[in-house]
DNA sequence: AGTCTCCTATCGGCGTTCTATACGAATACT
DNA sequence: AGTATTCGTATAGAACGCCGATAGGAGACT
């Protein structure tokens, strides 16, 4: 029943985090919740991996964040992408293209 | 000119090795060529990366090795993959689908 | 009052890859 | 003959980035 998670690569949380935050913004626990959903359940972002990554990436100036009220009227910290990160976003995925079609390529052959 | 060459997954590697051991018997610097070649030149495997994975893949039981002498008339360590190496090949093979997988379907979603 | 869920946070550890460096041996060069 | 270059293996050290464990506050429900 478990839904077979696989640990996700390294490298490949940053790309998830910014598309999910692509739909507008959200806050820490949403962002997993919606990584979740956006991968069928295959990749499951736990809370010790999700905020050293989105602390990086908030340093990096890839989000900005701000806190606010969740619909469960708790405090949380809503995360926004910034332009830097509307251009990481585009690397990042074509860096993962690039990746994506040289292993497949390396399997598909003989 | 140079052919931009990305640093690969964590959890690759492995799977980029025994998949070109399939192909039979090769000597550390041989599979690191062969994986150039795989990949079209996408990834590049520098020895400070090859060599320890090797050895930690031959502790593993995936591969084995022994001495030879290369096309070269060099002495050279030839690797062959096990039975576990076939195994494991299949099981990494999997995992690389699922990942694949689920990647692109994030990435595609609106 | 006590327990549960929601939400954020950090620390220590671990495995993997990268950079840099090294060294022996065979071939090529001049 | 002496030097340089290529081939092939090897390791140490650091960086990197995820993971498990743990913590704690704050609202909600009983």
């Amino acid at each position: 029943m478990s839904p077979e998670q696989t640990s996700l690569l390294q490298g490949t949380l940053d790309l998830l985090i910014l598309k999910s935050l692509r739909a507008g913004e959200m806050h820490g626990l949403g962002i997993s919740r919606r990584i979740q959903q956006l991968t069928g359940g295959t990749f499951v972002v736990k809370p010790g991996s999700l905020f050293p990554a989105l602390h990086r990436m908030e340093e990096e100036g890839w989000i900005a964040a701000f806190w606010g009220e969740s619909e469960n009227n708790r405090r949380a910290k809503y995360y926004r992408m910034s332009k830097a990160g509307q251009k990481q976003l585009e690397a990042e995925t074509k860096r993962w293209s690039r990746i994506s079609l040289a292993i497949g390529q390396a399997l598909e052959a003989s």
